[in-house]
DNA sequence: TAAGCCCAACTTGTATACTAGTGCACAAGA
DNA sequence: TCTTGTGCACTAGTATACAAGTTGGGCTTA
């Protein structure tokens, strides 16, 4: 069927948070493609389990806005719907700057190193255009700018948040990708960050979540057939969802 | 067992979602306590069915943070933990600040309406000391705030960490209710985001979500068996949790 | 040929049975 | 009296069987 197939869960964990994961990361990277429909037998079948832990699986990622259940019908994987997307990234501007505003001046040395770390990662990843490693140390960053506020449902929400648009990131990244301008946008704000400057710090985080303002109309293009809508791109749709002013 | 004994559900929609609203209704109204142990078997029977429907019920309570299931061991009511709270609060202030920025000046007509109905069942509500009414009344308020915005999940995000603080907000009630002073901010918010006046919409709005920081140390104090943690009120947790100035 | 019905093969939803792990009461022994 | 072992009653996790609804294709019929 696809490439779930053969890979039995471990018998050592709950099963239905394993299947949870494999799917969750096969949506995202479009291993699943969106649209798609999944069958919990089958996919029962293919994890060597019951269709009850599936089910259960399928219920969390429903949740989560991943797949769509259709009573009677069958269970789909979601296509991606601009709409949502730019609620999506309206959600983390309002959330990661309020988290700048509170970390901007104060970063503690260890989530410094963090930070750094990532950053390292993120150019070993460009040199060896590795877009999943990429995708691993971006979300890496920002998790790490999440957990200095201290919070620690920030950054799951974060990510939750960054799942949903992680589709058309790795869409973007398979044409033409712009690791050295997100790596520049990513040492930016943490410079401005630990420097203190919040202003700077928050017009930099602005600016780099807005970078999807850009590339859902590209990646709309390039694969209609995983969207539900298409955009013109001569429309002013993304000023009217920017937000404030950089 | 407890209240929810001898309704049963209806045949006509997918008995796990009644149970997702019944449950968590009950919660949040404490009419299930904090701490409190749940069975997936004594809940079926309550409800007529059998434990599966309950048990998806219970999956979906448990990623939005009602209850806590511990493997082999038992599902249990959350207790109220502070520090969640202070999270949610945050992640609150986040969002609804930045939904005025978005909609502050531009309101529509029909929004207007809506939070202006709301006002006013918050004052009947007041008069007749309803606690539930008012409560109801309060979440179309932020709800309609939420919906002016355009975006769609905004309003569901703001009522799921609402509902995190539903339990607090429901014991300061009870003990001494603030109706006038939570209906004068809610008025305050609203005539600044008519008026378009930026700055007070935003300040009324933070001054207002920052009730929690005064009533939450009042609840732990009172009602301590329905908290992980006990507050000092002479510590400055308050001010380390506020956020950006007024 | 074309329209309409009908059945068969799917789907998700629910019920029930069984497995495995936890904790508590209680008895037996030092 | 205190400790320790043991079994029972409970838990959540999983497997399987059945129920109810949807869809699409093939047959019948005009």
């Amino acid at each position: 069927m696809h490439s779930l197939k053969g890979h039995s869960v471990s018998a050592d964990r709950p099963a239905a948070s394993q299947i949870v994961e494999r799917l969750r990361s096969a949506i995202v990277h479009l291993e699943l493609p969106p649209g798609q429909m999944l069958s919990e037998s089958d996919l029962a079948e293919s994890f060597g389990v019951s269709r009850t832990p599936v089910r259960e699986a399928l219920i969390k990622l429903a949740q989560q806005g991943f797949i769509e259940v259709r009573p009677q019908r069958g269970t789909f994987i979601t296509k991606i719907r601009p709409k949502k997307l730019l609620e999506a990234r309206f959600i983390r501007e309002a959330i990661e700057t309020a988290a700048i505003e509170r970390t901007v001046g104060r970063l503690d040395k260890a989530m410094i190193r963090a930070c750094e770390a990532s950053l390292k990662d993120q150019r070993a990843a460009a040199d060896a255009k590795d877009i999943y490693a990429f995708h691993l140390a971006d979300d890496a960053f920002h998790r790490s700018l999440a957990e200095a506020t201290g919070f620690e449902r920030l950054s799951g929400m974060i990510e939750s948040e960054k799942a949903l648009m992680d589709r058309v990131r790795i869409l973007s990244l398979k044409t033409m990708p712009p690791f050295k301008r997100l790596i520049g946008q990513h040492k930016a704000i943490l410079d401005a960050v630990v420097a203190g400057d919040r202003q700077a710090a928050l017009a930099h985080m602005r600016g780099h979540l807005r970078e999807l303002l850009t590339t859902l109309p590209q990646a709309a293009q390039d694969y209609p057939q995983y969207f539900t809508e298409t955009i013109e791109p001569g429309s002013n749709w993304a000023e009217t969802h920017s937000g404030v002013p950089l």
